[in-house]
RNA sequence: GCUCGGAUGGUGGAAUAGGUAGACACGCGGGACUUAAAAUCCCGUGGGCAGAAAUGUCCGUACGGGUUCGAUUCCCGUUCCGAGUACCA
């Protein structure tokens, strides 16, 4: 009976279908767990072999969950707004809905072939308008609420309305854009849109004028995570600075509660440190310096309040608001000049010449607010706009960029701190003795800074500060394919569409691209506005507001009343084990983080983090293989000769390539120019050469899953693809080891069956050797499993099956619970052996085999002490060298006790120089 | 520049509360079965030296030190590779 995989996997891809294996239902009786999978976008090119590694892997822990007696949740759906659709709309007309469509379906067709235990009746796709009215719902939420950091929590914006009713901003702690002072009096006075506005300040959804990421050429605005190296990362076109009045959802109010939430995750540490770093905290101080001639002060931000004294000059962003004011007359027109110049460089030109040095002086000085001193105030490009204040003190002695800068501008370098050495660079380490500094001097920097904070905040003229890097997330793209806003507009103030209209659904358009006038596609439609006429938001919302809450949607995916209902949250409440890509650590992961703990304040999900346990698989890279072509004729030569001709590189198609060998026929037909190729071999065969490469159509290193399971059977592809290496690494695709893994599942399902294809177990009692086999692989098998040890759990069946051939064993006692512990990784073999073992439910529903410890009882063990003069055991003892002594030693050592139980050895083995055993 | 990871046979990779390094698999070599091929099975496979052989022996986990009876594992330094981030004050 050979094994048929073509014909199982088709058998129970259909009866699972059937049967709805894989429907879950809340179940109060079972403990939950919830498995999520960052769900796709669905591109046209379909998915290759190293899409589904993360899927496999979730999959058989979730497999592995329901055997262990758990409701699995484990869904799957499509985050189907997006611009490759809409590119894609632009250049043919194809509506992107139409796209998209296709696009899930040829997604559909390549998972299910690979046997995922997914629940399809809970599928969500955010392009739905069933689905995007909870992402215009919670959009309409923010807008609605403000963040109290007395309160530490998101609370409605009506509170804060009766608070400035009762006393204006007095006593508020709340995050805002700008700090605005008012009365109770004041604030009553202001006319509706006047009080808009500054609400405006406070919403968690909010419109503002700010700089934003420009692309020209996708037309449209990118959050900071969507530009990489100045550029876009869909695409790759350049990126420019540009202030433009968008919508932003405030996620620096949570910064502190992202911040602190991550110490309670179980996420790898280097994902978390991206997120650590991403929001950037630094504890400070605010410090105002006295700009002389002036009223106003200049405020600015820095951590080393310690080097106050060694401050010989300002520095002001070009886009500081204070510029244009404090520059004198005779300075204007450089300083103009300078700021015109700036303006010109792209923020990619800006990061590509760091190391060049610009800037001008505005003829103003600041007063060091401790000794007086008058320091010249500049404008440059080195401080930015966006961080801080956007101003600096400027102590050279101790800042690199300051040092360069006053090199540059002959500025004078005061050292307050000890060390380094100031003719070359300058000392920047935050540890040395403090010098120069007044009432500082002799204190180390460690005990200067609080001191010197101290006392800024006891002359009242600045406080302690934290800042963070962490901007709010730009929320409008000028694009079609998104979300609408459910924003209208009455003289240009913003309201929100009243709830029972919801969803806002996407209106039809015959041309994808902007309008003539720089306007959003939406621009085109006639009539975009509320019955009454007033006209709609025209930008649409990013590619991860739909993302942002997708898993909560799985457990109430049909609700139509609310996002999730009441007892589905507290039945799942949030995901328990997530898998995905590290690539969206500074996007989707923040952006969920920060949409589920608002939802959280407001009490409509019952945990506080969205992902207990993140675990980020690898990329798969593509492995290429190469011909190479004696030049100017139509002979290729084998790698190994390759040096002794000159050559062209040629990439091949790796599917007509095995274990690196060529298929020459294969390549002639391969196409025409390869027709009448000649061949100079090695040994008879024609050797490849390789390179490890991104998996692209270019590179002909594409290995697409469909035609592995055409050849191996989706058993066969899950377990190689676990079986490749660590989970978590980076690895290329190479088919080399496929055969072994295949090998193995068709001696798997031969131990089964004789000569006749007859299922041939017998009821016999296992041998002690045979029980053993079986518990040590449950015992690694389980552990493997939970820590993700995906490979070597691979390892250990073949070990086991190994260790059971070696005696033909064919006894049911041992088999049947093998079937059960390998049915995660070959879902479909598993489900044919169980079935023809007399099963009348799916393995599915049995019990994963526990540990019997019994079984797993040494004979013998070895003691580890070594020998070299003197015997010490890890217990501390020590000893003479004598075995006769070690022996009793060895006997007498507690440790040992607990090995022998009480009983006494047979012998102990003295091995001088390695280690001791002791056979019981 | 800063932060975080990593380096083990021809290849992918095992093994770390410090205890016989190289599990498992690929590849390669040899053999059995077969008219032949496929399939299947068995044996060998880190390197050097000695030996006819069994075997013995030395060296080996990027490099140099250290701690230890004992280090792939812990500590310090160096080199190389990868990832994140980048005028963040």
């Amino acid at each position: 009976m050979e094994y048929n995989f073509a014909e199982i996997e088709e058998k129970w891809r259909k009866r699972w279908i059937e049967r709805k294996t894989y429907r879950v239902n809340i179940d109060p009786k079972r403990p939950k767990f919830y498995v999520l999978d960052m769900f796709p976008y669905p591109s046209g090119a379909g998915l290759h072999v190293g899409h589904p590694l993360g899927y496999i892997a979730s999959d058989i822990y979730a497999r592995y969950k329901r055997l262990k007696g758990f409701n699995v949740l484990h869904p799957m759906g499509y985050d189907a707004f997006g611009l490759p659709a809409e590119q894609y709309a632009i250049q043919t007309g194809q509506h992107p809905a139409v796209t998209t469509e296709n696009n899930i379906r040829r997604y559909r067709e390549q998972l299910d072939k690979i046997g995922f235990c997914f629940d399809w009746d809970r599928e969500v796709r955010t392009c739905d308008p069933g689905y995007y009215h909870w992402t215009q719902w919670a959009f309409l939420k923010m807008f609605g609420s403000y963040y109290d950091f007395d309160k530490n929590r998101a609370r409605p914006i009506e509170e804060l309305i009766k608070a400035f009713e009762r006393s204006g901003t007095e006593g508020l702690h709340v995050a805002c854009t700008k700090e605005m002072s008012f009365s109770a009096d004041e604030w009553n006075k202001m006319s509706e849109e006047q009080k808009e506005a500054v609400l405006q300040n406070y919403r968690l959804a909010f419109r503002a004028d700010t700089m934003v990421n420009w692309c020209a050429g996708l037309g449209t605005v990118l959050a900071n995570d969507e530009v990489k190296d100045g550029l876009s990362v869909r695409g790759g076109f350049p990126v420019e600075q540009k202030r433009m009045k968008q919508w932003l959802l405030r996620v620096t109010a949570y910064a502190q509660r992202m911040l602190d939430g991550l110490n309670r995750l179980e996420w790898s540490d280097s994902l978390k440190e991206i997120q650590r770093n991403w929001i950037g905290r630094s504890e400070g101080a605010q410090v105002f310096f006295p700009i002389k001639g002036m009223e106003e002060k200049l405020e600015i931000f820095t951590t080393r309040a310690d080097t106050i004294f060694g401050v010989t000059f300002m520095v002001l962003a070009p886009e500081h608001e204070l510029v244009g004011r404090l520059t004198t007359p005779e300075y204007k027109e450089a300083v103009d000049k300078y700021l015109e110049e700036t303006k010109k460089r792209s923020e990619r030109e800006r990061m590509a010449d760091t190391k060049r040095v610009s800037g001008q002086f505005t003829g103003a000085y600041a007063i060091n607010p401790f000794n007086g001193v008058e320091i010249p105030i500049y404008v440059s490009d080195y401080v930015l706009s966006g961080y801080g204040t956007g101003a600096i003190m400027a102590v050279p002695a101790h800042d690199s960029r300051d040092y360069a800068f006053a090199r540059h501008f002959n500025l004078p370098i005061i050292p307050v701190v000890e060390g380094g050495d100031l003719s070359v660079e300058s000392y920047d380490a935050k540890s040395g003795k403090m010098i120069n500094s007044d009432f500082l001097t002799g204190m180390d920097v460690k005990e200067a800074i609080p001191a010197m904070i101290a006392e800024v905040e006891k002359r009242g003229i600045g406080s302690r500060r934290i800042n963070y890097r962490l901007r709010d997330a730009i929320f409008s793209r000028q694009r079609y394919w998104g979300e609408p806003f459910p924003i209208y507009y009455k003289n240009d103030v913003a309201y929100p569409l009243p709830m029972d209209r919801l969803p806002l659904e996407l209106p039809e358009v015959e041309n994808f691209g902007p309008t003539a006038d720089g306007e959003p596609p939406l621009a085109r439609v006639k009539h975009w506005c509320t019955p009454e006429g007033y006209p709609y938001e025209l930008s649409t919302m990013p590619g991860f507001a739909g993302s942002s809450a997708y898993y909560l949607r799985y457990m109430d995916p049909h609700n139509d009343k609310e996002l999730v209902s009441k007892e589905a949250d507290e039945y799942w409440r949030n995901v328990d084990l997530y898998v995905g890509g590290i690539e969206h650590a500074t996007g989707h992961l923040m952006y969920s983080r920060f949409w589920n703990m608002f939802l959280y304040d407001l009490g409509y999900v019952c945990e506080e983090e969205p992902f207990k346990k993140l675990v980020n698989q690898g990329m798969i890279q593509g492995r290429s293989n190469f011909v190479y072509r004696i030049k100017g004729t139509k002979t290729y030569v084998s790698t190994g000769l390759k040096d002794q001709y000159d050559t062209q590189e040629i990439h091949v198609d790796v599917n007509i390539v095995k274990n690196d060998i060529l298929d020459i026929d294969a390549f002639r037909k391969w196409m025409p120019e390869y027709v009448d190729a000649e061949f100079i071999l090695e040994d008879g065969k024609y050797v490849c050469g390789w390179a490890i490469e991104k998996m692209s159509k270019s590179m002909y290193n594409v290995v697409n899953p469909d035609q592995i399971v055409r050849d191996y059977g989706a058993d066969t592809l899950r377990m190689y693809e676990m079986f490749l290496g660590p989970l978590e690494q980076s690895k290329p695709w190479d088919t080399n080891g496929i055969d072994g893994v295949h090998k193995f599942l068709r001696r798997f399902w031969r131990m089964f069956f004789d000569r006749n294809g007859e299922l041939a177990l017998t009821e016999e009692e296992p041998t002690s050797g045979e029980w053993k086999t079986l518990h040590k692989t449950i015992k690694k098998v389980t552990e493997d499993i939970e820590n993700f040890s995906f490979n070597t759990s691979v390892s250990a069946f073949m070990i086991c099956l190994n260790e059971l051939g070696n005696t033909k064993c064919n006894k049911r006692a041992i088999l049947e619970p093998l079937v059960v512990l390998i049915a995660p990784y070959a879902p479909h073999m598993a489900e044919e052996l169980w079935e023809r073992l007399g099963h009348k439910t799916s393995v599915f529903d049995a019990r994963f085999p526990e540990v019997d410890e019994k079984h797993l009882v040494e004979d013998s063990f070895e003691y580890p002490v070594s020998f070299n003069g003197k015997v010490r055991f890890k217990k501390g003892l020590s000893l003479s060298l004598s075995p006769k002594e070690i022996e009793a030693a060895v006997l007498s050592d507690p440790a040992c006790e607990k090995y022998l139980g009480g009983k006494a050895p047979r012998k102990v083995i003295v091995v001088p120089g390695k280690i001791v055993n002791v056979v019981c």
